[in-house]
DNA sequence: CAGTGAGCGAGCTTCCGCTTGACTT
């Protein structure tokens, strides 16, 4: 393979030869390659063009900068930058390579490109589909003619007309392009880093990602800062003298309104304005007494008729929420049957943000209203909707049925499963309801009154239903979707008199700001313009797979490591959270692609700081290498992670309590006293008095597992920094006894007689004839092993120190130490030449971590994906050599350094160490345990 | 968040956007 890694340099050309060259030299069977990024559009196009073109998909991207080590290039690997594959010492210089994923793609289209005479790149019209076409050139590095090829619709006539139009490649998009690219990498990779110093391992930061992740926390923190409040009202029922019923509510009591929700404080849960009447229960049934004496009569009628215009046909976020609201959809399901749709020809292309339909659909969706709703329910001219969202990049349609005329839902309801039934329907609708004309509908407000107060009444009806006979768009809040439909009041006038059929006094409770659903999030960052229709699912299934996020039902819940990490970036690197942080990127990026502006400038002002390059907007001058190096040492989790319930005013314990977030999970503390926050209780229900519960429960000894037959203490199963454990005797049981659960046995199975087992270890398997010493078997930190005297061997992994035997403990203290487990492995490999650097003999073995190669003094992993056995001597030597210019670890040069700070500081972070590797283990157990006490 | 004796290498995690199969069940 020749795909060797490409690293671009200015004298790179962009552009593509100049159309029509070199055409001397066609062959008889002339060809063109047409690339496309999607296959499906590639199976499609292919029909419109003749035999003279073959039309192939680039899949998406084609190059990239490396994920991780792996993908780094040899030649980079020592450079301090390589972890970035950015070269931010040499003008932030991409790596780019092909993606072990892509390269049989592209393979194929190199061996395409050989038989064809011309090139045309036909790739998206927008910043990422021009990177992609650049990116083929630089890769295919075509000898034949290049033309770049744009359509944005998928008919022959627009293939045709593109065909006889072609252009070249935009310069200015693909520097925008690449400095996305590579912002989004310092930005991610960097900060990332940060995070799994300061907060936990594995987790991430990004421009997309912790923005919707802080719109989360954010509003989390709003719920937990709400006070609610309770206010009375009356509900009444009106018999007019027809004897038909008037609903109405009251509004004024002597002049003064009641309240409804919006008029409280939600900070307090005091009213804003107190001169509104806040009724307690007392007082409105007071009123209620007074009133049913009352005459009430009609004072107002007042009509207001009004239209409705159907909504934009759908994009990928509209899709997804309307998917959501109405047919429970995550993103993720939402895409899969859009994707299944659209490459069986069921609609248009699904990741679009563009509300635009093409003249043939528009045509097609008005003969439609037509045919299947008559005349009257066309909209007089067509509508065209205006694109409103923000960094749009419409190089799409709308979403909608494809072809032309629309098949009808019930025509392929058969050839679809439920799911894609579903949405399918939906998008038919919505498109056909767009060429629908506007739905009227007045408003009756009735105001009636007596006894000194005043209630209204109000209703809607529709006049005419317009677009509504086909599509209704789905509400965030049910109840404001009710309160939509219709709503009919009895026919009455000014000065009827009415009589009270029944008061009914209502309280009502002000209700905290909802929690993000998957829709309204998606919604809030597309209004933002942040994230692209191609990533809006992939953003909500990352910050659950971080566990910054968890579902509870449709809401998406922060986790207090969210809070912990939103607090850090927030204290720390606010100008990277801000909501308009992504907008303003864009606006840069924009000047950079009308070669406005300089891409390296801007760049470095992101990375370098003002310093770096002092001009123009200081929003840009963000710094991020000098505010992470001074970050580093500043940065204290034990602040950024610890969050204040309060100060308890009564009981004992007075000290104040907080929510802190270790390693293990978030935990809450008061002085010495701890106790677990268990999973799926959210943020906002732990409140100080929640919190002193908590510390009471974990304080009560958890139900024993059984009695101890012999000592009679009970036994317990715990969950401790070392796993799953039992514990004989109570908590301040000085005799108390503990063993850790044998990580070949489950902790569900682990009853009393095991129990019992586990604590009788160590275990006397009797004296050692020779040594004279007793030979006890029992389970360490290095898992289960033997001891004589001061003799200790590793017992195999078949080998239980409950049932190894005395002659097998013999046999086992007979072999060598040396090699720790039971025998030394036989290598995987020897080599006969000895090494020229160390005149050892080279060996290949299997070690804990997977084969490697070592020569005595130097160790090197063969890399994953090669069979060692395949390794040749030169390769060995390579990979030694490799390993060797490093130099020594890192690790054990900081540990020192750590170390000479202060002791009880290195201390602490060996154990964390420790604690980290078996996190798994413990918080299964403590999941377990959750379980087994609430069933308890 | 419990405490239990050895020594043979650590290396990796992560971003955003563009696209589908290749896997398994």
């Amino acid at each position: 393979m020749s795909d060797k890694p490409e690293s671009r340099t200015s004298e790179t050309p962009i552009f593509p030869p100049r159309i029509g060259s070199f055409l001397l030299m066609a062959k008889s069977t002339s060809k063109s390659l047409v690339i496309v990024e999607s296959p499906a559009k590639a199976r499609t196009i292919s029909k419109f063009l003749g035999s003279g073109y073959q039309v192939e998909a680039s899949v998406g991207h084609v190059r990239d900068l490396p994920g991780g080590a792996k993908d780094i290039p040899k030649k980079f690997k020592k450079e301090p930058w390589a972890y970035l594959g950015v070269n931010v010492e040499k003008d932030f210089e991409p790596v780019y390579i092909v993606p072990a994923d892509k390269k049989k793609q592209v393979d194929k289209l190199k061996a395409a490109l050989k038989d064809a005479d011309s090139l045309y790149l036909a790739t998206d019209e927008d910043r990422e589909g021009e990177a992609i076409s650049w990116h083929l050139f630089e890769l295919l590095k075509p000898k034949v003619p290049v033309h770049r090829l744009v359509f944005h619709e998928i008919t022959k006539e627009a293939i045709q007309h593109a065909l006889e139009d072609p252009r070249e490649i935009d310069d200015g998009l693909v520097r925008a392009q690449e400095t996305r690219r590579i912002l989004d990498r310092l930005y991610g990779y960097d900060v990332s880093q940060l995070l799994w110093k300061k907060v936990g391992r594995g987790l991430s930061a990004g421009r997309v990602q912790s923005v919707a992740v802080r719109l989360i926390v954010q509003r989390e923190r709003e719920r937990i800062a709400f006070h609610d409040a309770t206010y009375w009202d009356l509900e009444a029922i009106f018999t007019t003298d027809n004897g038909d019923s008037l609903p109405a509510m009251l509004a004024t009591v002597d002049g003064r309104k009641i309240p409804t929700g919006k008029d409280f404080d939600s900070t307090n849960g005091q009213l804003i304005n107190p001169e509104l009447l806040q009724m307690d229960e007392q007082q409105a049934k007071e009123l209620k007494q007074k009133l049913e004496k009352e005459n009430f009569r009609v004072t107002k009628v007042e009509v207001k008729p009004f239209t409705e215009r159907p909504k934009a046909p759908f994009t990928t976020s509209t899709l997804q929420q309307e998917a959501n609201r109405k047919l429970g959809f995550t993103a993720r399901r939402c895409m899969q049957a859009a994707q299944r749709l659209y490459e069986n020809g069921y609609i248009t292309y699904m990741r679009t943000d563009s509300t635009t339909l093409s003249k043939e659909a528009i045509n097609a969706a008005r003969d439609l209203v037509r045919s299947e709703y008559g005349e009257k329910f066309l909209h007089d001219s067509v509508r065209v909707y205006k694109g409103k969202v923000k960094n749009a990049q419409e190089a799409h349609e709308a979403i909608r049925p494809a072809g032309t005329p629309f098949r009808v839902p019930g025509a392929v309801q058969n050839e679809l499963d439920r799911d894609q039934f579903r949405l399918f329907e939906l998008i038919w609708k919505r498109t056909v309801a767009c060429q629908m004309a506007d739905a009227k509908k007045q408003r009756i407000s009735v105001t009636i009154e007596g006894g000194g107060t005043t209630f209204t009444a109000s209703g809607t009806s529709i006049l005419f239903e317009g677009f509504l006979r086909a599509y209704v768009e789905g509400s965030d809040d049910p109840e404001a979707e009710l309160a939509d439909k219709e709503r009919l009041l009895p026919a009455v006038s000014e000065n009827d008199g009415l009589s009270v059929a029944t008061l009914d006094p209502k309280s009502h409770t002000t209700q905290p700001p909802s929690r993000f659903s998957e829709a309204s999030l998606t919604r809030t960052l597309e209004e933002k313009g942040i994230g692209r229709p191609s990533t809006y699912a992939s953003i909500i299934d990352t910050i659950q797979r971080r566990d910054y996020v968890y579902k509870k039902g449709n809401a998406l819940v922060p986790s207090w490591t969210a809070f912990s990490v939103i607090r850090l970036m927030e204290t720390h690197f606010e100008p990277l959270v801000d909501y308009d942080f992504t907008a303003q990127m864009e606006d840069f990026l924009d000047t950079i692609s009308r070669q406005e502006a300089e891409s390296l400038q801007y760049l470095k002002r992101f990375y370098f700081g003002d310093e770096a390059e002092p001009t123009g907007d200081e929003k840009a001058a963000i710094g991020l290498k000098p505010r992470l190096e001074s970050k580093i040492e500043e940065i204290d989790p034990r602040v950024t992670a610890k969050f204040s319930l309060g100060i308890p005013t009564e009981g004992e314990n007075r000290e104040e309590v907080f929510v802190r977030v270790g390693k293990y999970g978030p935990f809450l503390e008061q002085g010495e006293r701890k106790a677990p926050i268990l999973d799926g209780m959210a943020p906002d229900e732990m409140t100080l008095a929640r919190a002193m519960e908590l510390f009471e429960d974990a304080a009560r000894e958890d139900e024993p597992l059984g009695v101890h037959p012999e000592t009679g203490k009970p036994i317990y199963i715990k969950a401790g920094r070392f796993g799953p454990y039992v514990q004989m005797g109570e908590k301040d049981d000085e005799e108390k006894k503990n063993a850790s659960i044998l990580k070949t046995i489950a902790v569900e199975d682990v009853d009393l007689e095991m129990a019992c087992k586990l604590l009788s270890l160590p275990r006397d398997l009797g004296e050692h004839p020779e040594m004279k010493e007793p030979i006890l078997a029992h389970d360490g930190r290095y898992g289960p092993y033997v001891k004589c005297g001061k003799e200790t061997r590793s017992l195999p992994a078949d080998k239980s120190p409950l049932d190894v035997t005395f002659d097998e403990a013999i046999e086992l203290l007979k072999q060598p130490k040396t090699r720790g487990r039971a025998a030394p492995k036989e290598p995987i490999k020897k080599f006969e030449k000895p090494s020229p650097v160390t005149e050892n003999e080279i060996k290949i073995l299997e070690g804990r971590f997977g084969p490697y190669a070592t020569d005595g003094e130097t160790n090197a992993s063969i890399p994953r994906g090669t069979d060692p056995k395949e390794m040749t001597y030169e390769g060995v030597l390579d990979l030694l050599a490799e390993r060797a210019a490093k130099g020594p670890t890192k690790k054990k040069k900081k540990k020192k350094a750590v170390k000479k700070k202060t002791a009880k500081k290195a201390a602490k972070k060996k154990t964390a160490k420790k604690k980290a590797a078996k996190k798994k283990t413990a918080k299964a157990a403590a999941k377990k345990k959750g379980i087994i006490k609430k069933s308890s």
